[in-house]
DNA sequence: GTTAGCACTCGATTGCTAAGAGTGCTAATT
DNA sequence: AATTAGCACTCTTAGCAATCGAGTGCTAAC
């Protein structure tokens, strides 16, 4: 069930292509005129039988063209995808958008999920950088109301945490002031168990305040992503598979429930893998709402210390090509960005 | 063009409930049959006929039933739509769960969001509360790496802005609380001008870094809402009126690009409006985008100083009044919110 | 003002046919 | 042994006519 011939692999690349372009069947005299193949429609016919034998075809009736199955699409991507780069100027321009852009994490994000949509004509997930262990950096607490305080809790690799706060009993900023500015000189660099041990030898405010901290940093530590970034989602409608809607309805749902996203970027399945690129193909290893959907996601930041998830879902026909170089160009380029945000002078 | 005798009211709002629930065409026997009129097809079909006529109703082709017209649809928004509330047990569903909520906006703004697309099986928009003028509350600097620096500024009404500055040269982070602690007490509540006239008789960094909180505050004037919050985009998906897909597709992309919901949410466009609640049917006065769609909007929080919007966009065939209670329980409920964030203790 | 009755309209459904695209198979060719 | 021409077969699609039925408007009677 393994080898194919030369001929087969060109035969396969030129359908999926053609298929991807056009969302029609295509039959062997088309293929024969189109691309100047010196052979005839029959020989054709039988080279496309085996690849339909193989698995690697199907006819959504008797009397129709070829459309790559799955398996095809999977074969596709991990056998015949020469790894192109994305042309230089479009590097250039993408990366001039980031560096004149405010130096501002959220805005990096938006900016890196709209270029994805629009280059791999589909739905694009990226999730800000996101600390593998948190560790603390700095602390300011800010005077409300009363019993209300605003905690700002930034960690090293600049995630900023702010959160509302209600306390025993009314502080002055004055105290809170002095709270904070201790605790920072105490706790800096230190992990959340750290912070934990350190706890125990306060008291009082800075006590409760430590607890406090503490509490954030483990819920950074067990959630295992940050902030979800959404874009294209109207493209996914275009595609004539999702004219039915139903199926388009039940993708962009997940999309919607970011509970799904967690489970996919976080269980990295078995699968294509194309230079640290992730393909998953069919949905595969997902829930079922994904079954017609192809999904290309990466990793980038600094592996172990800060990452986030940059991803495509699109249908099963899609530009694999040009998504894939995108993801991955956009992966180094973050990349960048998250290390240079770490590496302190 | 105007009277409507009590039958002809109380057999349009029939319709048009019918209408809204089934998305069938309703014709003059069934609706004898179905609500127990006690009168025969015929007569019905005389006060449809006029109906027809004035406007209300139209027949989307010879020998099928009614259907409502946008003015139909106006017409029962503001004269037919008794003033329901959402029923208490519901309301105070919702309410338990604002308060089982850590205090954060941000959460808020996705609950919101979450339970008005639930309760109008729509799409939802909602944007966080934004100052009508920024005033300075709290200043915090915090040294990243090199010139680089974090800069958190509070405004009055609890919004918080982060923003990576970069210095000329390099300052410790001692020098950067100082001077931090220094504005803060000049400053505080200070409207943008008066920043700007303080920064005068400053100096050195700290001139420097009211020049970049007077920056920061302008643009917070100037962006007339603060961010968006979206949910609910499935629904629209699932309406009949979207299933091919390609006005589908427009609305959606009108919510992906935030731009139209700023003109949107902006002016008030002169329309039905219901108790505070704007209703624009068949997206008057918006752009084309819209035409088949409804917007229910409305603004929360405390006129003048700080506010924000709740809006529903989903198709002309929306259930109204349950939308639009839901709407307006919501805008009491966080306008509440955003008053005890206001009442400094 | 209401109603029964009737002719009429027009979308939706059904059944049929013809055209066309594409296949698989076989036998002849290179 | 690979290629090709030819042909029968299958199945979709478009088009067309016939029918059905829901719903209307109108008129005349109540």
């Amino acid at each position: 069930m393994d080898e194919l011939t030369e001929r087969q692999r060109y035969l396969l690349t030129l359908i999926i292509h053609d298929y991807i372009q056009h969302a029609h069947p295509v039959g062997s005299k088309y293929l024969v005129n189109e691309f100047n193949l010196g052979l005839s429609s029959a020989t054709v016919r039988n080279e496309l039988s085996t690849l339909d034998e193989k698995g690697y075809l199907r006819q959504p009736h008797t009397s129709a063209g070829r459309v790559p199955t799955e398996d095809g699409y999977r074969y596709f991507v991990g056998h015949l995808l020469q790894n192109t780069e994305l042309p230089s100027p479009t590097r250039h321009m993408i990366a001039h958008q980031f560096y004149q852009m405010p130096y501002d994490v959220e805005q990096w994000m938006r900016l890196a999920a709209s270029i994805l949509a629009q280059h791999s004509h589909a739905a694009s997930v990226v999730t800000a950088p996101h600390p593998e262990e948190a560790r603390f950096k700095h602390l300011e607490l800010i005077q409300t109301r009363g019993r209300q305080v605003l905690m700002i809790l930034v960690l090293q690799g600049g995630e900023v945490d702010q959160q509302y706060i209600t306390l025993t009993e009314p502080v002055s900023q004055q105290q809170l002031s002095e709270a904070a500015q201790s605790l920072t000189n105490r706790l800096v660099n230190a992990s959340a168990d750290q912070v934990g041990h350190m706890a125990l030898n306060l008291s009082g405010l800075e006590q409760d305040i430590a607890r406090l901290v503490l509490q954030e940093m483990k819920s950074v530590n067990i959630n295992p992503m940050g902030e979800v970034f959404l874009d294209g989602i109207s493209h996914v409608l275009a595609e004539p598979e999702f004219v039915d809607s139903e199926d388009a309805r039940m993708a962009i749902r997940s999309l919607e429930e970011r509970s799904i996203l967690r489970d996919l970027l976080v269980s990295s399945h078995p699968t294509s893998e194309v230079g640290g690129v992730q393909v998953l193909i069919g949905g595969e290893g997902t829930r079922d709402e994904l079954r017609q959907c192809s999904l290309i996601l990466t990793q980038y930041g600094v592996p172990g210390m800060v990452t986030g998830m940059l991803g495509v879902m699109g249908p099963m026909r899609m530009p694999y090509g040009r998504s894939i170089s995108t993801i991955r160009f956009l992966s180094s380029l973050l990349s960048d960005l998250v290390e240079d945000t770490l590496t302190e002078a």
